[in-house]
RNA sequence: GGGCGAUUAGCUCAGUUGGCAGAGCGCCACGUUGACAUCGUGGAGGCCAUUGGUUCAAGUCCAAUAUCGCCCACCA
């Protein structure tokens, strides 16, 4: 039996020891086991370069309590961890090193620059596992997979090929999301669009042979040089000579057809709207409808290219300041006006990204959205909390066509080859020979890679060896539930859902449990920039993992942003320094000799001790089960402090200070037991304490995280006890209370004489003796029937069915005694008044449930009772 | 232009099916009893944003409004 906890609690002698200690011992291991359920969560795979931030410890910490205790309840609990080779993230941070370098990518060549990227991915990568190590996460380490493992990387190929053999992916000159910083197409998904206040710019375009013009309004003046035509509504009455005429585009002097398109809001702007088919979605429609050619005017930097006349070379903000000069200065421009606009910045970089035309490879969504809406709506994916599910919808319902393709080395290499000679394009595992349909031997391999999320889309199912046929995919997949920030709903789950049905024929998990996001003290969101983040590396570090887990799940709720405050922090590692100490209290108080299989001769505390336990097991549980992590935290938390630290060890010192062995034994096992359900139950929030605790305790059996999570019992149920505590517990705060507004010193004992005429009052006031002698400083307790032989100078304290006086006539100051009876007087008015005028409403007594109208009726005759004795006091004091 | 969230004690936030408003921190008073001052005991502090509705009963359900925040959207 090691007994000697250290004095204070140190969580950094001990975390770092724990971890190795379950890690080498094989307990995150999951192995298929037919004998039992299987339990699975795939951990979001943090970017192989990245580095621990609030976000992951969140999510982890979140996965790591909901796998923990699965695994406690006796699942096989299958937590799969792993990174992501993050593409295009990666990339730029290799970049910017070779820039420091003096070197670039282009000069080092594609194989060179992949080597230093592997060379970057080795060096950095792992070093957010040994973050999460630190928060103490138990997935199984020994399976952990990254993204462009051989593996996964044959499960991108082989989902690539049959989409395009399905006809599900295909390539085409598409306007698609350019960022002219990291040089690469982007989808969607990765633009983030940002009001701001801009300009709008009317400008006038001549109409050729006539001495008239047509006036369109634009806010991205830099674009007129790819115009192609002017378009109006065909309805539009002011416009109808105009249709079919020719306008020339000024400063160029392109001659350009005005057309007439329904497309065009009548209403807006002048009516006038000027076509760039090359940069713009609406006018790449519009031009296709009409016929119209393309014509782009971007280099890959933004610069304008050889299109764009004399601004050639120009970078695109600077070439519309010369633009807008020039129309003014020709006086084409007619308005200049203030104009609120969204702009679309890339994701990554923030750099504005522009819509062009460009020749990529698109996964046609469709088809694939239909049945991921379906799961949905079937209720078969289920997120947590539930308004999510709408966003997720939604999203689906308006999806586009997905941008694949990446101009990026860093990543998976499109799995298509191009034939030189007739430009046949040939999907394929191996690169061809020859030409599959001119024999011509002069066979490239596409130079694009796939977008990161491509990949981790099918994370699920590829980390479990798919396309192979595994025995690890029979027994793990379909996993139980995603944790994930609501952020990556777009880029990740959807992608994950569709990919799963269409691959696997089913969705990839049945729950989506969405965090919100940390925020700093001021609310506002963590960033590098701002540098307000907070380094859960920093927290651990000065309060334990325990004290930061406990408070990332406590004190908020499901998918709502969170506040981070320090204090937080402090008030729950001072939380495990209390269970350290009470643990000291109890290994202390623990005699080998007085340990016992059963429990022995209950007494009315330990009966209570254990049937609150009960009902916290319980509670806990269910609100486990339903996600309410929060919830069972601060359950298990309070039941830990207030019951069996506040009340419990100080109902129980008595009997372990006493002669009785026998009942000081069965304090003791009592003790034990109570807390080695309190270190099950704290165990999936509070890893590292509670193990370690654990591992100082008798009769331990291995490890705390495979012990059994405990199980409510009706047996152990005492409601009886429960109640009668509760009634003592009360008279006892009325006592304190009495003795603190007279200044009374603790060390002042004072008989006390309780005054009932009900037997069940007496029986429990008597059992409770020894509560009363230690708890309120009472000196000795004396039952009575009749109060008649009191006298005035007492304090007294009013019960429900029962007075407590208490004399010490010397210390009583009667002016004070009267107001505490005052105001005593003054809450129970209230309450009569509150309940009176329930019982007088006869649709209430009439519609009410009986059980509630009889509850009102017996409270109001307990006021009564308590209102008529606390009146005689205060008659009886002013009497005086 | 749509959609969502928040509004509860000085601060940060809980409040699970409608049935007497809670926690942590902070504040006030007292306390060196052999687990713990990273503590104990007691206390003060709330028109649950506003207005209407449903109901015997609303912080909780419904409808508007206001303020703050977020997401989505191809009106130049």
């Amino acid at each position: 039996m090691a007994k000697n906890l250290p004095k204070t609690y140190n969580p950094k002698d001990f975390e770092d020891r724990l971890y190795s200690f379950w890690n080498e011992g094989g307990y995150f291991r999951a192995e298929v086991d037919e004998a039992k359920e299987p339990y699975t969560i795939m951990m979001p795979p943090p970017n192989v370069t990245g580095e621990l931030h609030m976000g992951h410890a969140l999510n982890n910490t979140i996965q790591d309590i909901l796998i923990r205790w699965k695994r406690m309840e006796g699942y096989e609990a299958l937590w799969q961890p792993g990174t992501d080779h993050a593409s295009i993230s990666t990339e730029a941070r290799v970049v910017e090193k070779l820039k420091g370098e003096g070197r670039s990518k282009d000069e080092l060549g594609r194989e060179a620059f992949i080597e230093e990227a592997w060379e970057w991915t080795r060096k950095y990568g792992g070093r957010i596992n040994n973050q999460l190590k630190k928060l103490g996460v138990s997935c199984d380490w020994s399976r952990e997979k990254f993204t462009l493992d051989e593996g996964l990387s044959n499960a991108v190929e082989e989902v690539f090929i049959r989409l395009y053999e399905k006809d599900l992916i295909y390539r085409g000159d598409r306007i698609i999301n350019w960022c002219p910083n990291c040089r690469t197409a982007i989808s969607d998904a990765e633009v983030e669009h940002e009001e701001s206040m801009g300009h709008i710019w009317h400008i006038r375009y001549p109409i050729k042979g006539e001495d008239d013009y047509v006036t369109i309004a634009t806010t991205r003046p830099e674009t007129i040089l790819g115009d192609l035509a002017i378009a109006v509504n065909p309805e539009d009455s002011r416009y109808y000579d105009l249709i079919g005429k020719t306008a020339i585009l000024p400063l160029l002097n392109r001659e350009i057809p005005i057309i007439a398109d329904e497309y065009v809001e009548m209403e807006f702007g002048t009516g006038a709207v000027k076509i760039t088919p090359s940069h713009d979605p609406n006018d790449f429609d519009i031009g296709h409808r009409h016929g119209l050619d393309q014509c782009l005017i971007l280099n890959e930097d933004a610069t304008i290219n050889e299109n764009g006349g004399v601004y050639n070379g120009l970078d695109r903000y600077e070439a519309r300041k010369k633009i807008v000069e020039d129309l003014k200065k020709e006086d084409y421009l007619v308005d200049i006006k203030e104009h609120e606009n969204s702009i679309g910045h890339c994701e990554r970089c923030k750099t504005v990204a522009e819509p062009l035309i460009s020749k990529q490879w698109f996964v046609r969504m469709a088809d694939l959205a239909k049945p991921a809406l379906e799961a949905y709506y079937k209720n078969e994916l289920n997120f947590v909390p539930g308004r999510f599910g709408r966003v997720y919808a939604h999203w689906l319902e308006n999806i586009r066509d997905w941008c694949i393709s990446r101009q990026l080395w860093w990543g998976h290499r499109l799995p298509v080859y191009y034939c030189r000679d007739c430009d046949e394009v040939m999907v394929s595992r191996e690169e061809p020979d020859r030409c599959t349909k001119c024999d011509s031997s002069d066979i490239y391999q596409d130079p694009d890679t796939l977008d990161t999320w491509f990949s981790s889309a099918l994370w699920p199912f590829s980390t479990l060896g798919w396309p192979e046929d595994t025995e690890d995919i029979r027994y793990f997949f379909p996993t139980d539930v995603l944790v994930t920030g609501y952020d990556i709903i777009f880029f990740w789950v959807v992608r994950m859902v569709f990919s799963s049905i269409e691959q696997m024929g089913e969705i990839p998990f049945k729950d989506v449990f969405l965090t919100g996001l940390i925020k700093d003290s001021q609310g506002r969101k963590m960033s590098k920039s701002l540098g307000n983040g907070i380094d859960p590396l920093e927290v651990i570090d000065e309060y334990g993992a325990d004290a930061l887990r406990f408070t990332l799940v406590t004190g908020n709720t499901p998918g709502n942003d969170m506040r981070f405050y320090m204090e937080r922090v402090e008030a729950n590692r001072n939380f495990a320094n209390k269970l350290w100490n009470a643990t000291r209290f109890v290994l202390m108080n623990l005699d080998e000799e007085l340990l016992r299989n059963d429990l022995g001769a209950l007494k009315e505390e330990d009966r209570w001790i254990l049937s609150r336990m009960n009902t916290v097991i319980k509670e806990a549980t269910e609100n486990l089960d339903r996600y309410e992590i929060g919830m069972a935290a601060q359950k298990v938390y309070e039941f830990i402090w207030e019951e069996y630290c506040d009340w419990y060890i100080e109902m129980v010192k008595p009997r372990l200070y006493g002669e009785d062995i026998e009942s000081k034994g069965t304090a003791v096992n009592v003790l034990l037991h109570v807390l080695e359900n309190i270190l099950k139950l704290l165990h999936p929030f509070m890893p590292f304490i509670t193990e370690e605790i654990w591992q100082h305790l008798p009769k331990r059996k291995e490890a705390l995280m495979v012990s059994d999570w405990p199980v409510y019992s009706e047996d152990s149920y005492y409601p009886q006890v429960e109640k009668q505590m509760a009634y003592i517990m009360e008279a006892i705060k009325g006592i304190r209370n009495a003795r603190q507004k007279m200044n009374i010193a603790p060390s002042r004992k004072a008989p006390l004489l309780c005054v009932t005429q009900d037997r069940g009052v007496r029986e429990v006031l008597d059992y409770g003796r020894s509560y009363f002698i230690n708890l309120s400083n009472a000196s000795e307790i004396t039952i009575l029937e009749d109060k008649s032989a009191i006298g005035d100078d007492n304090l007294s304290v009013v019960l429900d069915k029962c007075e407590i006086f208490i004399p010490l006539r010397d210390l009583i100051d009667y002016d004070k005694e009267i107001d505490r009876l005052e105001k005593e007087k003054e809450k129970l008015e209230g309450e009569i008044k509150r309940v009176r005028g329930k019982l007088s409403n006869e649709n209430f007594v009439n519609k009410a449930p009986k059980d509630v109208v009889d509850g009102e009726r017996e409270k109001e005759k307990k006021y009564m009772d308590m209102m008529n004795r606390v009146v005689e006091r205060l008659e009886g004091l002013r009497a005086k």
